[in-house]
RNA sequence: GCGGAUGUGGUCUAGCUCGGUAGGACCGUAGCUUCCCAAGCUACUUGCCCGGGUUCAAAUCCCGGCAUCCGCACCA
């Protein structure tokens, strides 16, 4: 084919300009002048957005059983305190009065000072501190955080932020979500939401915004259970690697054996490794131009033990699309200890445990008289005291200490008794695996990676500027419109059962688009630039066969097909159950 | 946040140097044509990023702001 995909920066601008002039995005604030890092979805974008969400819902809702949650943007600020996202989202930056270079503060200082900005000043003046490119004068250190913050309720100092991620939400909710999933590990949760940051300089349109999508995934399991049945199923599936290790070679292997020599850590990071590459196949995203990069280190974020992002060509670059992150027994511990509530979970021996040994029985009706309100406190102290330690004190009274006062604890009032116990389960905090997409990234990917032009159909407009046959190519499932309907000709007989043939596709659920306007083929060519894969066109020939023609986009081959089968067949081709060649 | 470039109907652009009625193409709408791949004809809608200044007069010159693109920095 002569068709090229535009890979120059011309090209990404021509992109935009169809999705703006088409109606998929909008800069958000327009009338206003704008806000960069904000977009609207227009009436297609938002089409294209809820299918890619469905596809989304089917995989790791569906398929992987994950347990969709839907919880609130604002968020207090003790969440992001225990979660670590204050200190690490909050910068203290200063900047050369001289080279205007900008450092964070902290960088410049030994030994961690804190964000308080203005300890950091009166630091910055003590030792002296100058820009260590030229020598110049900083200016006054300045917080900058990256997370919006709000006051939640009026005349209150309680202060909230737009979550910077969805994933905190999951976290808070894990003994709801746990006690859901019968009290069963491993299970995941899923939320598709909003999430913000209040990034410096937001750029290339839709892959770094300050409020965009996201669908996250937290998969909670045992990290002590050997392999992962569900695996098999992606086992064989062949990716393209980028490990720390070698940053700069691309391996191309299947996950087993990725598993099986250790370069991925564990199966339950390379089963969902597959599920997003399954997930991105079917959003017609090729496969050459996916892969697989591991964090090094020094890139990884405060919660991650290890991270795999999926990343996908595009004009900018190869692009971050899904962080697949193992974040460890990190989140759960964190706010476990900062709400004091129990957020572990009970991990259920093959075999119980058999626990046999002696132990210390305190007689409350000694003690009672002896420690009177202290009672309760000495048989807990007592109850709690190894009988073998204290072996060779029996006999000869035992000494317990409350409050910094030691007690004599006569003989009488506790005896030793052998026990057996059989122990079923013991606590733990589950591990997170988490696989979180940046929706608005992949829209972006897909409507790239979809985009033709083709010159061989070029149009010459009168000052000889030619402008390039446009074409989407965009996977039927996730094509805003489904079916273009016409009239062959604009006339009453015709318009008739045309609009009887739009309304039974919408009765299907298709989304259609009629148009009874201009010649035939710029029909076909509105169809063509939105990414419509199929128009179906009712002609003369209708009224006695009662058939239409079907056009195919990617190959303009057409089909007489009868009009009461057309809805039916379009379904099953949109579903990706038959092709048109299959008709 | 810094430096550079840029900002004209929905889109792409001419005009800016040298101030004087903002022009074209595409898209869109209505009609004619009665038509299976952007045909043609007629009519129409829509614009100088925002605010201030200079001037008799500002798309044009000056100042400020906002936005976009590129580089630096930041960020995942």
């Amino acid at each position: 084919m002569d068709e090229q995909r535009p890979q120059t920066e011309g090209g990404v601008r021509d992109l935009y300009a169809l999705l703006k002039r088409r109606g998929y995005l909008w800069p958000s604030f327009e009338i206003y002048g704008g806000v960069a890092g904000f977009y609207d979805l227009g009436p297609l974008g938002s089409l294209l957005r809820e299918n890619v969400e469905a596809l989304w819902r089917s995989k790791f809702v569906l398929e992987e059983g994950f347990q969709l949650v839907d919880c609130p943007n604002i968020t207090p600020e003790i969440v992001f305190f225990h979660s670590g996202h204050l200190d690490k989202f909050s910068d203290v930056m200063v900047s050369c009065l001289e080279c205007s270079r900008p450092f964070r503060a902290d960088h410049l200082l030994e030994g961690g000072p804190g964000t308080d900005p203005a300890l950091i000043a009166r630091l910055f003046r003590d030792r002296g501190i100058v820009c260590p490119d030229c020598g110049g004068a900083l200016s006054e250190p300045e917080e900058f955080n990256l997370m919006f913050s709000t006051r939640i309720g009026p005349g209150s100092d309680k202060r909230g932020y737009l979550r910077p991620e969805t994933a905190q939400n999951i976290f808070i909710n894990f003994s709801n979500l746990y006690r859901h999933a019968r009290s069963r590990l491993p299970f995941g949760a899923a939320q598709i939401g909003r999430g913000f940051r209040n990034e410096i300089s937001p750029r290339q349109g839709l892959v770094r915004l300050r409020e965009f999508h996201m669908a996250e995934g937290e998969f909670f399991f045992d990290p002590l259970v050997e392999g992962f049945a569900p695996f098999s199923r992606y086992r064989d599936t062949m990716v393209n690697l980028v490990p720390a290790s070698s940053p700069d070679a691309t391996l191309r292997m299947d996950l087993g054996t990725a598993v099986e020599d250790g370069t991925i850590t564990s199966e339950v990071l390379a089963h969902f490794m597959g599920a997003t590459a399954s997930f991105a196949t079917s959003l017609g995203i090729a496969q050459e131009r996916t892969r697989f990069r591991q964090h090094l280190p020094s890139e990884m974020a405060h919660y991650a033990r290890d991270c795999w992002d999926l990343e996908i060509s595009t004009s900018y670059g190869w692009v971050e699309m899904v962080g697949i992150a193992d974040r460890s027994a990190y989140d759960l511990t964190q706010h476990s200890k900062g709400s004091g509530t129990d957020l572990s979970a009970f991990r259920r021996f093959d075999e119980p445990k058999v626990i046999e040994g002696t132990r210390l029985v305190p007689d409350m009706k000694v003690l009672g008289p002896i420690f009177r309100g202290r009672a309760r406190e000495a048989g807990e102290i007592i109850s709690s005291m190894d009988p073998s330690s204290a072996g060779s004190a029996i006999g000869e009274g035992i000494r317990i200490e409350i409050d910094g006062q030691h007690y004599d604890v006569p003989d009488n009032a506790y005896r030793i008794e052998s026990f057996r116990d059989v122990v079923h389960q013991e606590r733990f905090v589950p591990n997170v695996i988490e696989p979180s997409f940046g929706m608005d990234r992949l829209m972006f990917a897909i409507l790239e990676h979809s985009y033709f032009e083709d010159p061989n159909r070029a149009e010459e407009g009168e000052s000889g500027k030619v402008e390039p046959y446009r074409i989407l190519r965009l996977d039927p499932g996730i094509a805003p419109v489904k079916c273009g309907v016409f009239p062959l000709l604009n006339r009453e007989d015709l318009s008739r059962i045309a609009r009887d043939l739009d309304a039974d596709l919408r009765r299907q659920g298709l989304q259609t688009n009629y148009d009874a306007s201009d010649s035939i083929g710029r029909r076909y060519a509105r169809m063509d630039e939105i990414g419509t894969p199929f128009c179906a066109t009712v002609d003369h020939d209708s009224l006695k066969d009662g058939c239409a023609t079907i056009r195919e986009r990617d190959t303009q081959m057409q089909k007489r097909i009868p009009l009461k089968d057309i809805p039916a067949i379009v379904k099953r081709m949109v579903g990706g159950e038959k092709t048109f060649s299959d008709m």
